[in-house]
DNA sequence: TTGTAATTGAGACTCAGTCTCGACACTTCG
DNA sequence: CGAAGTGTCGAGACTGAGTCTCAATTACAA
């Protein structure tokens, strides 16, 4: 069997109920490697016939993003998408094509923002920085 | 007179029609110096009676976004809101408080997106930085 | 002045996300 | 065991941003 998915386990340790719909929830998000809309989600759960409903859906993954299991993107189109991820603060690269994501640390960022707040003398409490590209696989790919 | 909105002038620049709709939302739009939601706009726009209609709204503001002079912004809360600026690359800091903005350079962002294009192996053609935080006014309110 | 392509307004439409409410399901305590 | 209390659920109405369609109008070039 596979180990036990962690973002059962934050529900869990957060005290919230283990619910059939929340389990098949995080189960639908352990099984994306890239991101996913609330559509995305809602369609794969009609595909598997789970019977969860648009409202619960979107109270499971409010749930998950104030846990810091899952993280609300917005991608250059302008929807959101949704990615599952650890609850650290990081980055997302995410692959325009395919739509594969990957977590990055701050990488120097924090001393441009520092920079930053010097030049425009505001407090920075917050920053969310967005990266869009070609993952490794997808530039491969593009070389043939 | 007032100088020349720069809005209006990047409008005539890329060839499109000086309506009066569309005069109208690059001056509201310069009226206001924070951020903006569409319906700030609308709502400024019926205050004013400008007659414009929602569609026209919306399509002027995707006019102006595509061709740099508003931006589109995602606050942390979710909503999307819009700011006049530059048509060059940078980034936006916003009071959380007053919805000011301000325009920032790269500061040193550029090194850390590279090292993140190492470490994560994507090629990165696009990035965004949003930061939050309180600007030099808000802070100097706070301090009573 | 006229022709024509760009632009407009009205309003229907879509779609993400929220809210309400009655029903159901655990948990706890008598 | 049964009742109270609370957390969660599904259904479906609702909201609000943004889009689309289409016929009418308008800016601008010729």
């Amino acid at each position: 069997m596979a180990p036990i998915n962690p973002i059962v386990s934050a529900l869990g340790n957060a005290g919230y109920r283990l619910t059939a719909p929340r389990l098949a929830v995080a189960d639908l998000i352990a099984t994306h490697d890239g991101h996913f809309t609330a559509s995305d989600l809602a369609a794969a759960a009609r595909d598997r016939r789970l019977g969860i409903s648009r409202a619960t859906l979107f109270r499971a993954l409010e749930l998950l993003i104030e846990l810091g299991v899952v993280e609300r993107l917005d991608l250059p189109s302008g929807e959101h998408a949704y990615v599952p991820c650890a609850p650290a603060h990081h980055h997302h690269v995410v692959c325009s094509r395919c739509g594969r994501t990957a977590e990055v640390d701050d990488a120097g960022l924090l001393g441009a923002v520092r920079e930053i707040e010097r030049q425009s003398g505001f407090r920075i409490d917050a920053h969310r920085l967005e990266m869009f590209g070609l993952c490794r696989h997808c530039l491969a790919r593009t070389a043939d």
